[in-house]
DNA sequence: AGAATTCCCACGCTATCCCATATAATGTCG
DNA sequence: CGACATTATATGGGATAGCGTGGGAATTCT
């Protein structure tokens, strides 16, 4: 899983080092490097393991092979993806596309979100973190609804 | 898998490059080429290795030897294709009557989608890519139902 | 023979590789 | 318990190979 949050800075070249925690993760996954996408959500990007990729893909070959809307999915899902592999410091060059569409430049900030993360303009990110606690607040109580672990020392 | 967006330009002889990551692609499954049709959907070319051939013929197997549907697939999907060999450095020549077909000239965007991929006219995908984008928001939540991935030790 | 296609070589750009250095985290020993 | 050594991680820059592109020569087809 990926978790926590890194801030690194993007060199002139376009390449930035990937939290080392989010590495061992994919290379695990079967491949030297991470899969990166515009967010259909915002102005930042949005990464992953190859195991994504495959994720999706058994997820689209439940649907009609000719559904518009899978058409559509798999245009923005492998269209707009890139992999990009480690160099061997375990750093990726992000395309120049990648960087305008997330305004990166200076320091960007890798956020863990279970089986993704983002990728953001480390100030953009800041900016909205406040908004995003006051939306987690506002959402816990919903996610109560889950049996609890079996039994085991909880802490 | 294909996946990726690239942009390359179509030269006066009607050459093209493929990108290089298709290349691979295509190569490993057996073929030093790839296979192009025009599209059912649009002006715009469909391609893929030679492994999708394969996957048609098995679709169409399983339908009535003689129904009239299946006979209309069959003559379109391999009457209408075309296996294009890559020249020494990577590049196909594009048949006059697909460039016609698909508006092809200067820039051609080459867009994963998996299993296999289109080409487009640049300009004209452009055109089309926000739309596109909110298509696929308006239907990523259908996709949902799938067992989450084999992956590596679950923490 | 003419036209079109395929093969081949040369160039420029960009991304990738590799080495060196800086900083932080960890471990070891007095 | 603190000072130093060692490892892991991040960053910067120069060298190199890969990729895309253009044009000429050889080949094929009609």
């Amino acid at each position: 899983m990926f978790i926590s949050s890194t801030v690194n800075s993007l060199d002139a070249k376009g390449r930035v080092s990937v939290p080392a925690s989010f590495r061992t993760q994919c290379s695990e996954a079967g491949f030297n490097g991470i899969i990166v996408w515009p967010s259909l959500d915002g102005a930042y990007l949005e990464g992953g393991d190859l195991s994504l990729l495959d994720y999706y893909k058994s997820a689209l070959d439940q649907m009609d092979m000719y559904d518009p809307g899978r058409e559509a999915l798999e245009l923005v899902i492998f269209g707009e993806s890139e992999k990009l592999n480690f160099d061997s410091t375990g750093r990726v060059s992000l395309p120049a596309k990648f960087r305008d569409y997330a305004d990166l430049e200076g320091q960007v900030t890798f956020i863990g979100r279970g089986r993704k993360f983002e990728i953001w303009n480390s100030e953009a990110h800041e900016a909205r973190k406040s908004e995003l606690r006051e939306q987690a607040r506002a959402n816990r109580h919903r996610m109560a609804a889950v049996p609890p672990p079996t039994q085991g020392g909880g802490s």
